[in-house]
DNA sequence: TCTGGGGTCCTAGGACCC
DNA sequence: TCTGGGGTCCTAGGACCC
């Protein structure tokens, strides 16, 4: 509506939301350094799948030490170890060429891999978030480092004055300003580990602020700047623009988010459907999403890759099963009943295949799932595959999972409805329940809304 | 470059119902 | 049997994010 670049202009019926983007940086690194101090101001690689003396897996996480050789998240280990050796030493098949030439080049530098040790890392996170939600009175944790606090009740976008500093220059601040730097210097001070906070009116731009100066960063960007912040970045900063669509835009000519905020919203709705018209309002800093805690998971899933793509039917089948078993154990200690029950079967090049099946209600049943997951593998049988996945979803939760910290009452309670054998009477049973199976789902979200489990597995 | 693992949301076509 | 329109659910795939 208001596309404004007039600072103080805009929907003034209410007052201007003030939101923390909290993300942590390379926050497996960062973890790692707690326990392991002289790493500190070393380049660190967190490789999942990594294993001492294998160069399978990718980077999860590279320290900014580790990046300056060229290591990035997602890059195979492989190639990370080319651009930085272990210091580890380890005794890699194809590792000596690597580590010859880094001794014969004189460059001694080298990287500390190290596996991915979840656990721990989510511990460190809780910490984080405790001090989180003592800061805030609705936080949005997105991932294990990442996190939206909604502040508008807790403090404003009122300019006052800093407190003088050693330039002397009289500098203004706002509020705002005050308390996300009360916050990034608690998470330093207690939990010690860096975090960048991103400060803007609402979620989008606070996303895109907390990644404009990393690591360590503070960036405020005040109601009235939004605009003339977002306009020079380019288009792949906002929100939704990856790679294909970064692509598609600049074919259009679209290079900035400037550009994309001052195109025709209808040509956007065109080319990316209700996307571009979302994009287009991100790119103006128009987003009026508010700031929720994470509901229920959606879906729950665990895949794998072979270290080497397969066409023998057994090892598939193999792999099938222990993915079935540890998506039904971890939907269990969840307290979550599936609908559906799906498999993915990424193929020789690199294709990937999903396959599904919906049963007629909700269910707690193991067997069933390596059943039914076998069962849509037999498509692939004769495929060469490289990664194979399971996944339950439509899920629903059990009433009164009140704090149950084991998997055993859960048990009792989903297989309570029908404890034959018989997968078919299991699911005719369950059907019974069916129309209420959405309702359910939403009463149990509202019912532990207030509570967070989201944060740990 | 021949890419790890765990998610989310959106779209499109088909089946089926009224 | 054909025709029109609206709605829901299902499966499969695509893009994106951390």
């Amino acid at each position: 509506m208001s596309g404004s670049t007039l600072p103080g202009t805009g929907d003034d019926d209410a007052p201007d939301r003030v939101v923390l983007h909290v993300d942590m940086d390379c926050f497996y690194a960062s973890c790692e350094r707690l326990r392991e101090p002289e790493l500190r101001s070393e380049p660190v690689v967190v490789g999942m799948g990594y294993e001492k003396g294998e160069t399978i897996g990718a980077v999860a996480t590279a320290s900014y030490e580790a990046r300056e050789y060229g290591v990035d998240s997602a890059q195979p280990i492989s190639q990370a170890v080319e651009r930085l050796p272990p210091v580890e030493r380890p005794d890699l098949g194809g590792g000596d060429a690597a580590d010859r030439a880094g001794a014969a080049g004189g460059n001694t530098d080298r990287g500390h891999y190290r596996p991915v040790d979840m656990e721990f890392y989510q511990s460190v996170a809780s910490e984080v978030k405790a001090i989180l939600h003592d800061c805030a009175d609705t936080v949005r944790e997105v991932s294990v480092d990442e996190a939206y606090l909604d502040v508008t009740d807790r403090t404003s976008w009122e300019a006052v004055d800093a407190p003088p500093h050693a330039s002397g220059a009289a500098e203004q601040r706002t509020l705002a300003e005050g308390l996300a730097r009360h916050v990034r210097e608690r998470i330093a001070r207690e939990v010690g580990v860096p975090a960048s906070v991103g400060v803007a009116p609402n979620m989008a731009t606070a996303k895109i602020a907390s990644d404009h100066d990393k690591p360590d960063g503070l960036t405020v960007v005040p109601p009235g700047q939004v605009a003339d912040f977002l306009a020079p970045l380019p288009i792949e900063e906002i929100h939704g623009v990856g790679p294909v669509r970064a692509g598609d835009l600049r074919e259009m000519g679209i290079e900035t988010a400037g550009d994309l905020a001052s195109a025709d919203p209808r040509t956007l709705q065109d080319r990316f459907g209700d996307r571009g018209v979302e994009l287009h309002d991100r790119a103006r800093g128009v987003d009026d999403r508010e700031i929720t805690p994470r509901g229920r998971p959606k879906s729950l899933s665990r895949e794998s890759a072979f270290a080497e793509a397969t066409t023998d039917p057994e090892e598939k089948r193999e792999k099938v099963r222990t993915l079935a078993a540890a998506v039904a154990e971890r939907a269990r200690t969840k307290d979550a009943l599936y609908r559906t029950i799906g498999i993915k079967a990424v193929t020789t090049p690199y294709d990937v295949n999903t396959r599904a099946e919906s049963l007629s209600g909700p269910v707690d049943d193991p067997e069933l799932v390596e059943e039914v997951a076998l069962s849509l593998l037999t498509e692939f049988a004769d495929s060469e595959v490289r990664k194979l996945g399971v996944r339950v979803s439509k899920l629903s939760f059990a009433a009164g999972d009140q704090a149950s910290l084991d998997g055993f009452e859960s048990a009792t309670v989903a297989d309570g409805g029908g404890g034959d054998a018989e997968p078919a009477a299991d699911a005719e049973t369950a059907a019974d329940a069916e129309p209420t199976a959405d309702e359910e789902s939403t009463a149990a979200e509202s019912r532990s809304g207030q509570f967070s489990l989201g944060e740990f597995e």
